[in-house]
DNA sequence: GCTGACATTCAGACTTCTCTCAGGAAACTG
DNA sequence: CAGTTTCCTGAGAGAAGTCTGAATGTCAGC
């Protein structure tokens, strides 16, 4: 399918367009809806083939949104948007099959990996987990990432740090918008620690590299430079 | 048969659909009833491969259902949901031929397997019952669990766990997914578990293995590495 | 009831990661 | 070229994640 129909329920209006707009920019066609009454009608008209789920809304929760929608028949899969201090138990019995949580606060990154990912496997597309920008190449399945045939070990934040430069190769990105994909949402240091990250992924990309893939554009943000082949 | 038709009966609605959604997106064709009058004409009417029974309905018990049932000539098998504390022998004189029972609280990858199981020997299907990953062999009918040629003496949650992590080999899984596929569905202890039992199998596995299988993605989750041939 | 197998929790030791800070290097600006 | 801004990177404190063994609870079978 060329354009994944998603349907995002939430009812924070920040959280609901920050989420719209990042996946109409993917490359999703989106819907959105701030309630549960709302949803099960717009799930019945619209037929999305994945359903964004804050388990938290005002008129029901997450749980009864998602018995009605498989008594009703919808099989597709529901990620849901949990906080961090829901108890497992509570989100368990909710998923079933492609379904998965993320807690809140997310990434914007991570929410489009997650669905990414479940749509791969729910669609039998295929569509492949592995990202290759140039010399490098990101398995987000197994995480394994190679420059050539170099495997690099990486920490969790260095890997969302380096997936998110080979999603957007050859473009200047600033340390704001890093920031925001790749960091959480509510995250609220400074922008050095883009510095610090980009500085950590150097160190060990650089030296199994051909040449400096990372590129500083000074007053601007950082690059990854991909040659064209 | 390509889409075994399962009926599922439980009065429970939270059960049940999460039963019914489970199946469905496993690939079965699903009805399903709330109580055991339905249970009859749903049968009738349907021709089911094979029921998923509640035993304690509201209308009347498991053991009349199906009483009644084999009495109009249904034959195909009985998977029973009984509560932990029911007695066995109880049971027992409910199942004939290929019937089997599960005790509530479940996990859905159980439920999934055993119907599996009980599919593959009713239906005589060529689906097979041994899983393979590399060098591990699991015999899912036998139970018997093999490193290259030495045979692995498992607990059930030791097996549960293995057999998760052979049917998703080479993908990261995360502590929740483990717990949530694993365990049972209402089990709410700690993640601190699954590093017990992935701790017991490596201990089991590794003095095997000609290389340790179960890689630790620190911060992501567990791996079981399988290496392509 | 005793025993042994299994499941679960917990605590301690340990490793790794995250983030901040600060000094120095590098790049711009006039 | 001197001042200013921006960037780089090492050091380190604290947080988080991991592993393991020991203690406790539970259950089935003898």
């Amino acid at each position: 399918m060329a354009n994944p129909k998603i349907l995002v329920v939430d009812d924070e209006p920040n959280i609901r367009d920050l989420l719209t707009s990042t996946l109409r920019h993917k490359g999703f066609a989106v819907a959105s809806v701030s309630n549960g009454a709302s949803t099960i009608s717009a799930v019945l008209a619209e037929e999305p083939d994945l359903i964004l789920l804050d388990v938290m809304l005002p008129d029901m929760n997450g749980f009864s949104v998602t018995q009605r929608l498989r008594a009703a028949g919808y099989t597709s899969p529901i990620l849901f948007l949990t906080a961090k201090d829901d108890t497992a138990d509570k989100i368990q019995g909710l998923t079933v099959g492609g379904d998965d949580y993320v807690t809140k606060p997310f990434s914007l990154d991570e929410i489009v990996a997650r669905i990414r990912a479940i749509l791969r496997r729910t669609m039998a597309e295929d569509e492949e987990a592995v990202i290759i920008a140039g010399e490098i190449t990101m398995d987000q399945d197994t995480h394994e990432v190679k420059v050539g045939d170099n495997v690099l070990d990486l920490s969790p934040t260095e890997f969302k740090l380096l997936r998110y430069m080979m999603l957007n190769p050859n473009r200047v990105l600033s340390k704001a918008q890093i920031l925001d994909h790749v960091w959480e949402y509510d995250f609220n240091g400074d922008a050095g620690i883009v510095e610090s990250y980009i500085s950590y992924l150097r160190r060990k990309i650089d030296p199994i590299a051909s040449e400096p893939l990372i590129q500083t554009k000074r007053g601007f943000g950082y690059m990854l430079r991909i040659p064209k082949e």
